[in-house]
DNA sequence: ATTCTTTAGTTTTTT
DNA sequence: ACTAAAGAAT
């Protein structure tokens, strides 16, 4: 107990201990967040306040609940099997689908029923619009499937979207049919889980009380990630903060909300303080993770966003060294001199695991990626494809869930054809058509047809059958490799030339599969219904991808989007790209919103160092095969002068213009910019950077004409970007 | 059914 | 510049 609670501070410590309450926890970047939530629940068992399954935990990955577990396994004096199946710790999804599970038939759900994933619902929405002949240039499925995620994750079924306009009244309808389609086939999709989940508890009075009252703590990690319907979900198992509800503990940092972009609302925390009357907040301010310098330009970035809940790091361990800050002329410049940068720290003595780089998007690793190569730097690029997201592997689950559920539309169309067997287009077509006829299933409408393609899908169909009849008595490993041979996909992916890997994934698959018997046979639970431990190997696949591919373990540099070095630190980071247009993007600096929620990123991506952070933007860089010119990111402005030391000659700032540097005087080594067309009348250049009186900054993009009517176009970035006459234009080089 | 050609769309991502 | 996916031709 004493044990327990010995090293945490005093905040650290009033969080963890406070009485049972609803609680709001601000708790800042490195400040010890996921210690205070494990311990809180740690507590709450040891002094005797609450018994473990009287306790559930809320996480956004799969990642954070099996941490959360595996360190409160460590922390409580019972075996970790116990503890797991005791407690209920997971993300939003994955307890909504064992709610659903444990009372499909109250929620009108199959038993078997499967999870769509976004591929999967994608897929289902195509198949639907064909299905009714809708144009998909009109009603394009991405933004379809968008629309349907946006209107239940706010609640609201297909009869309940007001619609003022025939675009929207025609959506509104397609909701409608994929419900129904859904409905017929079987399937969920992750909106779904939720949504569903919330219906039930709302409607069925005794099944709400009885988790009510079960629950009595429930603790959410991540809660400035939280999308209406999860607050929603949470408000109702706390009975909306009256007598017989749950305790809410919500643990989040409001500046490291950088999910608004697929429905996450930070507003949550303020509704939620406002509407559970929690009295006090509780700040994590101390940071443990960064050096002084480093802290301090983090809350000189977001100290500028407007209706922050408030909160200030500091730490004791010293101002450390202060933010390397390098410009290049071109992108592939960046990436040399940061490969230069990370080799003499690595003569030094760094770990290359220790070393991150960072980036906007995607787009930008590949550049860096090479750069590494040549330098022979073993490096990680995370956010490729994951295991089941894989092309082979989706096949052979779409195979399994044909076993489960034979209505599994989705999964027939996916493997019909695959391995081919001579069900082209047009017999697929056929089927569809008597599918809608008969109102059924693809599957169930084989035995209606006649003619050729009556025969081959007949086929199709018994191949099935004895797939599902002779599975019933295998294990769940045995079940797998029998439809991978019998499928045919084995065979096929031996004969592709660059099949080899793809068939060690499929091998991978029953491993997964075997691992997976064997922790369900852990928590002892005896199935009745065949197919029963296949159906939640399908839902575990869908609702946990697998890790990024990458491998773990190997002193390799790390790449990755800001997002997704959320929640992680390095001793040395590198940002790169820091240009306007690129980061903050342009698509996001419309609105305030969207460049208050690009200033979180660069504070979140600021916090990733433990010790070292490099600043790095470029003159020009290559983007969608053309040359771009952006000016320097306004988050470089936005940290104090005294923080930084330029690396490469400093650029005068923006507002003060008291730059004395020669206008884009560069360092002899460098070589120019390259496809930089030669000096336009008047000296000036593409790439320089100018000042016009009533635009203020800008850099020259293009050029066009000559002699008098020379003109150029400069982009001056808030003030857009304008073609100006040279000869009129009052120009000044910066 | 396979292969070649054209076209559109390229911020961030988990479940 | 590059890719993935849809369309057209064989």
């Amino acid at each position: 107990m004493s044990d327990l609670l010995a090293n945490l501070n005093e905040e650290q410590l009033r969080a963890v201990t406070l009485p049972p309450q609803h609680a709001l926890i601000l708790a800042g970047a490195g400040s010890g967040k996921t210690r205070v939530l494990t311990t809180r629940i740690a507590w709450l068992v040891q002094t005797g306040q609450a018994a473990p399954q009287q306790i559930l935990a809320v996480t956004f990955t799969n990642k954070a609940a099996k941490e959360m577990l595996a360190r409160l396994a460590a922390m409580l004096p019972m075996n970790a099997a116990r503890t797991a199946r005791s407690m209920w710790v997971g993300t939003f999804h994955g307890l909504c689908n064992r709610l659903l599970r444990a009372h499909h038939r109250d929620a009108g759900l199959l038993q078997l029923f499967q999870i769509l994933d976004s591929a999967d619902q994608l897929a289902a929405i195509k198949r639907l619009l064909k299905a009714l002949n809708v144009d998909d240039q009109k009603f394009p499925p991405r933004e379809l499937q968008h629309f349907i995620n946006a209107n239940k994750e706010a609640g609201l079924r297909a009869h309940a979207v007001e619609a003022w306009d025939d675009f929207t009244r025609r959506r509104v309808e397609l909701y409608r049919e994929y419900e129904q389609q859904c409905e017929r086939e079987g399937v969920v999709d992750f909106a779904e889980l939720l949504l569903r989940t919330y219906e039930l508890l709302e409607r069925n009075e005794p099944l709400r009380r009885h988790y009510q009252e079960r629950f009595r703590h429930v603790l959410v990690d991540e809660f400035q990630d939280t999308n209406r319907l999860q607050y929603r979900w949470l408000k109702l198992l706390a009975n909306d903060g009256r007598e017989g509800g749950a305790c809410l503990f919500c643990v989040g940092d409001d500046d490291q909300s950088i999910y608004r972009f697929r429905g996450a609302e930070v507003g949550n925390m303020r509704d939620f303080e406002r509407e559970f009357r929690v009295g006090s907040v509780v700040r994590l301010e101390q940071n443990y993770r960064s050096h002084g310098n480093i802290l301090e330009a983090a809350n000189a970035i977001i100290v500028r966003n407007s209706g922050r809940m408030g909160k200030n790091l500091w730490t004791d361990q010293g101002a450390g060294e202060p933010i390397r800050v390098f410009e290049a002329f071109s992108d592939g410049d960046e990436a040399r001199w940061i490969v230069e940068e990370i080799q003499s720290l690595v003569r030094d003595g760094a770990s290359r695991a220790d070393v991150a780089l960072l980036y906007r998007s995607n787009a930008q690793s590949r550049i860096l990626e090479h750069q590494l190569f040549s330098a022979g730097i073993p490096y990680r690029v995370y956010g490729g494809l994951r295991f089941f997201e894989r092309q082979e592997i989706k096949h052979a689950l779409a195979y399994l869930r044909l076993i489960a559920n034979p209505d599994d539309d989705t999964a027939f169309m996916r493997v019909v054809n695959f391995p081919t067997r001579g069900i082209g287009a047009r017999s697929q077509e056929v089927l569809q058509d008597a599918a809608r006829t008969w109102n059924s299933s693809l599957y169930a409408a084989v035995p209606h047809l006649s003619g050729k393609a009556g025969t081959v899908l007949a086929q199709f169909v018994s191949l099935m059958e004895a797939m599902r009849r002779d599975t019933t008595a295998l294990t769940l490993p045995e079940l797998v490799d029998h439809v991978l041979d019998v499928s045919g996909l084995r065979n096929h992916y031996r004969n592709e030339k660059e099949g080899q890997e793809r068939l060690e994934n499929l091998d991978e698959l029953i491993n997964a599969a075997s691992n997976f018997t064997a922790e369900m046979a852990s928590e002892a639970q005896t199935l009745a219904q065949p197919h029963a431990l296949l159906s939640d190997f399908l839902a575990h696949a869908s609702l946990e991808a697998g890790d990024h591919q990458a491998d773990v373990g190997a002193d390799a540099v790390q790449l990755m989007t800001v997002h997704s070095a959320k929640g992680l630190e390095f001793d040395v980071v590198f940002l790169s790209g820091l240009e306007e247009g690129l980061f903050p993007h342009e698509n996001s600096t419309m609105e305030r919103e969207g460049l208050e929620e690009e200033r979180r990123l660069m504070y979140v991506a600021v916090t990733r160092a433990r010790q070292r952070l490099y600043l790095s933007f470029s003159q020009s860089r290559m983007l969608h095969g053309q040359a771009r010119y952006n000016l320097p990111s306004r988050f470089l402005e936005e940290i104090p002068e005294g923080l930084t030391r330029w690396l490469s000659p400093k650029r005068p700032r923006g507002g003060a213009g008291a730059g004395s540097s020669g206008s884009g005087s560069a360092p002899s080594a460098r070589a120019p910019v390259p496809a930089a067309p030669a000096t336009l009348p008047g000296g000036w250049r593409v790439g320089q950077l100018v000042r016009h009186a009533r635009f203020g900054q800008g850099v020259i993009i293009d050029a066009r004409g000559g002699g008098a009517d020379a003109q150029i176009q400069v982009n001056f970035g808030d003030s857009g970007i304008k073609w100006l006459l040279l000869s009129v234009a009052k120009l000044d080089a910066c």
